[in-house]
DNA sequence: GATAAACAGTGACAATTGTTACATTGCTTT
DNA sequence: AAAGCAATGTAACAATTGTCACTGTTTATC
């Protein structure tokens, strides 16, 4: 186990790897599954080996909003902060791509941040930059009408995956920015009209 | 020096307030001044002993976007993650009222998240706060329409400055949530009409 | 191959929000 | 008291977004 971790974690020091192979668990999902509940308290802090997770909110109706993915390398931001606290998730983790986890107690978490230097700059690290994306998100729907979002949202999604073509439904999407159907398809329209996609079913593609 | 600062911060321990007291610097600032700005670099920790800053996001073409208050007590958590980067500023800062801060200069600001428990406790908790407050404002926008995130607005105001009587302009709010005054008055009168607010010049009365 | 089921397109209309243009009100200044 | 200004009220209309109803079209299932 130590290797694989070593390569998708660079940045570990040895000792730490050497840490996380003696007390972390591997555990592995299917695509689907819900690893993480609003309201559900957090017991690990996740770091992703392979496959992909959606990071959301959920409010009272059932509405989502998309935040961010979690891929290899990353970890989840709320698990790590939420972990000295023993507090309750705010959000909804929900597995897109098989994945394989490894599953850090809370208490270790928070003593290699003072045992591992390594640990303690990834974990800050993570915070940082997730915390920009939110900002990001915020932008997105406080500035900019619909057709901005989709445009954010639909290059956020190319950037994710690293390829033009978008294996997505129009509902998926409307249910991610929390609209509906027709709205999306209409705004699709527009925009293949305008050159900047092109609509294929269940597939869209990034032109520009 | 010290007393104020074990007063305001309970949280710290006494080598803390000390190690405080030698390197942290006290800076005023009025009223209006903009003490943080977007793509400025940063370079110190903020902490508040007295006074009103409030946080937003700016795009481009001026628009505001109101996140939260630091009052008292608290600081502020960008500050604190770029810190340890030397990341520019994601966001804007404007002292609303009269303000007395202590800045802590970077490297400091790192070097006691190992040194001093009560540190690092404080930083790992502020930034945690601010995250789930952001997810809070990221609700109010995605799910619910302009009549609910105004009344979520004037609740916050109202937690924010402990009082019913909150001193704002149409115009103010209206920048803040991003829409326009006529808009916020619309719905302000509707408002008083449901008898959850009164309305009086420069001065909205929360009710309920 | 017939039949669902999911996906997508589209027109019509409702509701919300944004914009324009003025009128009015109340406070401050001189 | 008159003038001036900031704050507020409001009507009318435009633009965007949400909703409903219905039609195809492709894919999966029996």
């Amino acid at each position: 186990m130590l290797d694989p971790i070593k390569k998708i974690f660079p940045s570990f020091s040895t000792e730490l790897v050497k840490d996380i192979d003696a007390n972390a668990s591997i555990q592995s999902f299917k695509a689907g599954d819900i690893i993480m509940r609003t309201g559900q308290y957090i017991k690990n802090t996740v770091l992703v080996i392979s496959g992909k997770i959606k990071v959301y909110r959920e409010d009272e109706n059932g509405g989502e909003f998309f935040m961010y993915y979690l891929q290899p390398g990353q970890a989840c931001a709320i698990s790590m902060i939420c972990a000295t606290k023993n507090e309750k998730s705010q959000i909804m983790a929900k597995v897109v791509e098989d994945v394989e986890l490894i599953m850090v107690p809370l208490p270790l978490m928070d003593k290699w941040m003072m045992q591992h230097r390594s640990w303690y700059e990834f974990v800050i690290d993570t915070y940082r930059s997730r915390f920009e994306e939110v900002l990001e998100v915020i932008d997105s729907i406080a500035f900019r009408a619909m057709d901005e979002r989709l445009e954010f949202y639909l290059k956020r999604h190319a950037d994710a995956c690293g390829c033009k073509e978008l294996k997505l439904s129009h509902q998926e999407i409307a249910s991610e920015l929390n609209t509906s159907r027709e709205v999306i398809s209409r705004l699709l329209k527009k925009m293949e009209q305008r050159g900047i996609v092109a609509l294929h079913r269940n597939n869209i593609e990034l032109l520009k």
